[in-house]
RNA sequence: GGUCGCUUAGCUCAGCUGGGAGAGCAUCUGCCUUACAAGCAGGGGGUCACAGGUUCGAGCCCUGUAGCGACCACCA
């Protein structure tokens, strides 16, 4: 049974009114799930899942207004369609999270037990996370969030146990002692992503370190942590410095631990930093571990995970680094070996998430070997298998392959995937599995301990594409929507997110996660700074939502957008959306009030030229937008549709169809209508896809057959709504009441003043006739004469020219023959110019043989107009 | 330090494989014309960072310079 329908708007445009109700609608109704009829091409996009902890951001904003317009085209277009969200449980981020409202209620993490902790932990994202899938709501996101999914649940869960297992039985997970980036604060291992790099002050101190067997001889080591020296066992110098090549292979002797440490070579040695000496301490720095290893050095800990001092001196054992830094400093200064502290400034490791220094440590640590996942990954890249556009990320992407680091895994937290690693509490075998052992398969002792490290929060990212269609399993979802075909999101995670998602694709699934990567830049603010808490410049989406609703906001982040580029949040740029809907409203309201008569049995043989004009620029839009938008350049496709509803459908259809629509008895009335109803049904189809909510709003008020705009079909290009003829003769008349306006303006004739026009035209006559009432409402005229010469045009009338019209206003009251002679001369010199220009180009020989020869046909009709045009107005001025 | 990018109207930015410089906002003028003053009609405003080069022709291609930015690496 058809729904009643009004077919009218009321009130103002508020998009309050109807935002967040039609939502719930949509979502009711089913229309964000895949129609998994698979006789059609499927289009599938995974959204990069937010942190559970997250709050909405412009960010966001941005990533869901392209996804969004993507998924409602191609489901407009007739795909099988899934946009599939979902969350990430963001290993640390949430912890520390976590660990800080435990504080506010009194509460340390090391009073509770794994478990229980845990449980606080699930309790906090039950109660704080996911607000941000509510919020997602808000900005329109048309996802199937009955196929929404969180990293942490069961069947992640089960693919992250899968992979673990599958990668460890290939020997590409391996445990190893390596040197980690150690959060002492977050007492956990963090990634080099997760380091921040921050200037601070300091000092540079140096230290003289006497050589062996050299009386008075000594190098001098110029260090910032001279707490380190303890664990000091050799001297780098660069092979190529002359000072101390002959030194290399000699030995040095640790001041206060009297101990003799090797002097090395080693290229990474600055020879023009410091002293051109550099004191290796392999434990705690990072190049040092690599020089230690290239040579062989001793491997001596000087102070633990906690930063408390080893016993290598008994002075400062026990003490924590920082303190045993000034014990240190004195005993050195104290035995003479302390030659100088400098003032310096420098780059210290902080740890992203609580701003701490960064301790290379060497521990323990699980790690994914990267070289054989590489390989095929960069090649899917290399072949365009996988695209990124813009293209010039395609080197951001290899330089991260190509320097590969084994991937360190192990995090030392709660809150993430357990690793799936039990070690015999007899011999400390290791076994990897899915479930604990019965005992061990070495020993045969019966009591085993699972790992307590979690993983990094990447590794389970990683899947993300496959896993949430159900992966390992061979489901419905996952032959039907994978490989995946366009990814969106931000350049700041390629090497991190988007890298591991192709090679984790290629070595699990055994295709390419997704074809297309959209790059998009950071949304900042409107001087061009980030917008960050600190400075306080961050705009919430939400509060622009609430202040100018959600469709202005998305159409704002995607006009003019192109990717790659940052972008800037413009608030202007907002009320050009807003005004934008309001405009439509409008025009909306106006069509819909002058539709209640509306009746199908329109004739087609009557459409009027402006019908044909509209329909046939409609027509073509259809297939420019489907275009643009096949090539990701949305931003040209909203500045499209925005011109064409505006300057076009409102500006100038709306007001030529006027007369016709007021007039009762007209008899293209139908005609009109038919026009009007689908010229907007169409614009508001194109326009879906950026301004969902009002689109839908006035759609479904309209005449047509179906429930929503969501579910109707994309507008086609067809050949039958293709009037070329129409469409020139159109833009002409345009010329012309533009030239009659110009004139007007130009001698400040109010527009109650009414005139005659005469034009002088032997081709367009028919086409004047035609269009009498609106060129006579445009053109401010009482009466239109066409004639087909200049017999008794007023002395003093005034002339508008445009191609192959000629037109006469004659304000026999108004004219000041000054003006009009100054006005014809401004004319005469404006198309001299044109002339002369026109002529140059042509008497070019290169141009004439080189150009294409449309170009060069071009330019030789513009030129015959020119000089036709020209000769007009020199025989009016002429007559003067 | 390595890599990539940017510089176009007062502001924020478009400008596709070279073929007469565009939009929005701001500004100026005239209009409350029965959809819309959140509007309508018109106007002004640009040596396309600078210097060379290629070309018949350069905002667009090449080289260099200056300023700005991002990413990666990170210096004891």
């Amino acid at each position: 049974m058809p729904k009643e329908i009004k077919h009218e708007l009321e009130g103002k445009y508020n998009p309050k009114d109807f935002e967040e109700k039609l939502y719930e609608e949509w979502e009711e109704k089913g229309y964000f799930k895949p129609s998994m009829d698979t006789s059609k091409e499927s289009y599938c996009i995974m959204m990069p899942p937010p942190n559970v902890t997250g709050k909405l951001h412009m960010g966001h904003a941005l990533d869901a207004s392209i996804q969004d317009f993507l998924i409602r085209y191609k489901r407009m277009k007739g795909f099988n369609t899934l946009w599939l969200p979902g969350t990430d449980h963001a290993a640390i981020s949430t912890e520390m999270k976590v660990v800080e409202s435990l504080r506010n209620q009194g509460i340390k993490k090391s009073d509770l037990t794994r478990e229980e902790f845990l449980e606080k932990a699930w309790d906090w994202t039950h109660e704080y996370g996911g607000t941000i899938q509510k919020q997602q709501r808000k900005l329109g996101c048309s996802c199937d969030w009955s196929r929404s999914r969180f990293t942490l649940d069961e069947g992640l869960s089960k693919a992250v146990e899968t992979v673990f297992l599958k990668l460890y039985e290939k020997g590409y997970i391996y445990k190893g002692k390596r040197m980690i980036n150690w959060c002492p604060n977050c007492k956990t291992s963090i990634s080099d992503a997760e380091v921040e790099y921050k200037e601070e002050q300091s000092h540079l101190w140096y230290i003289k370190y006497p050589i062996k067997g050299r009386e008075g001889e000594y190098l001098t080591v110029a260090t910032t942590r001279p707490e380190t020296m303890l664990g000091d066992t050799g001297v780098a110098v660069n092979p190529k410095d002359n000072r101390f090549r002959y030194l290399i292979g000699e030995k040095c002797i640790l001041p206060l631990m009297n101990k003799e440490i090797p002097i090395v070579a080693d290229p990474f040695v600055d020879m023009e930093f410091g002293t051109g000496c550099v004191k290796l301490t392999p434990c705690h720095d990072m190049n040092d571990y690599q020089a230690g290893k290239k040579n062989n050095l001793e491997f001596v800990e000087v102070f633990d995970s906690n930063s408390i001092m080893h016993d290598l001196i008994p002075e400062v054992a026990g003490m924590k680094s920082i303190d045993a830094r000034e014990v240190i400093v004195n005993m050195l200064k104290e035995q003479g070996y302390l030659l100088k502290i400098e003032d310096y400034t420098h780059n210290v490791a902080k740890c992203e998430r609580c701003k701490t220094t960064i301790e290379p440590t060497i521990s323990d640590q699980w790690f994914v070997r990267m070289d054989e996942l590489a390989k095929p990954a960069i090649e899917a890249v290399r072949s365009n298998k996988v695209r990124f556009i813009p293209s010039k990320y395609d080197k951001t992407y290899f330089n991260w392959m190509e320097n590969l680091q084994d991937w360190c895994i192990s995090r030392q937290l709660y809150w993430g995937h357990r690793i799936p690693a039990y070690y015999c509490d007899n011999c400390g075998e290791i076994h990897v599995a899915s479930k604990m052992p019965e005992k061990c398969n070495k020993c045969g002792h019966t009591k085993l301990t699972q790992d307590p490290d979690t993983l990094d929060t990447w590794f389970s990212s990683a899947l993300w594409p496959f896993s949430t269609l159900g992966w390992p399993n061979q489901t419905e979802d996952l032959k039907t929507f994978y490989p995946t075909n366009t990814l969106v999101t931000g350049y700041e995670i390629i090497s991190l997110w988007v890298s591991r998602m192709i090679f984790s694709g290629l070595e699990y699934v055994g295709d390419i996660p997704f074809k297309d990567v959209i790059i998009h830049g950071m949304v900042r603010d409107d001087q061009g700074r980030k917008m960050s808490k600190t400075l306080g410049n961050g705009v919430d989406p939400l509060d622009v939502i609430e202040q100018y609703g959600c469709d202005a906001l998305r159409f704002s982040l995607v006009l003019g957008i192109t990717f790659g580029n940052d972008i800037r949040y413009i608030p202007a740029k907002v009320e050009q959306g807003a005004n934008f809907a309001n405009k439509i409203w409008n025009a909306s309201k106006f069509v819909l009030s002058n539709l209640e008569d509306y009746d199908e049995n329109y004739n087609i043989e009557k459409l009027c030229l402006e019908d044909k004009w509209i329909l046939s620029k409609v027509n073509k839009l259809a297939k420019e937008m489907s275009t643009n938008i096949d090539n990701f350049d949305l931003g040209v496709a909203t500045q499209k549709i925005y011109d064409f509803i505006w300057n076009e459908f409102c500006d100038w259809y709306i007001e030529i169809v006027k007369t016709r629509l007021y007039d009762k008895n007209c008899k293209t009335r139908k005609e009109a209508q038919f026009t009007l109803n689908t010229v907007l049904q169409n614009s508001l189809k194109m326009l879906h896809p950026i301004m969902p909510f009002i689109t839908d709003t006035i759609y479904t008020k309209l005449y047509n057959n179906d429930e929503s705009i969501m579910i109707s079909k994309f507008p086609e290009y067809t050949e039958e709504l293709n009037f070329d003829k129409e469409e020139a003769e159109l833009e002409k008349l345009k010329e012309i009441i533009v030239g009659i306006r110009n004139v007007r303006n130009n001698m400040n004739v109010h527009p109650s003043k009414k005139s005659d026009l005469i034009f002088v035209t032997t081709d367009y006559e028919s086409v004047i006739n035609e269009s009498e009432d609106f060129i006579k409402k445009l053109g401010f005229a009482e009466n239109l004469k066409i004639q087909a010469n200049k017999d008794g045009i007023p002395q003093n009338a005034i002339s508008v020219l445009a191609d192959g019209i000629e037109l006469y206003i004659p304000f026999e009251d108004l004219v000041d023959i000054e003006e009009e002679k100054q006005r014809l001369n401004l004319e005469k010199e404006k198309l001299v110019a044109e002339v002369e220009r026109a002529t140059k180009m042509l008497s070019n020989p290169g141009f004439v043989n080189k150009a294409p020869e449309v170009k060069v046909n071009e330019e030789k009709a513009k030129l015959a107009k020119y000089k036709e045009m020209l000769a007009t107005v020199e025989e009016r001025l002429a007559n003067m």
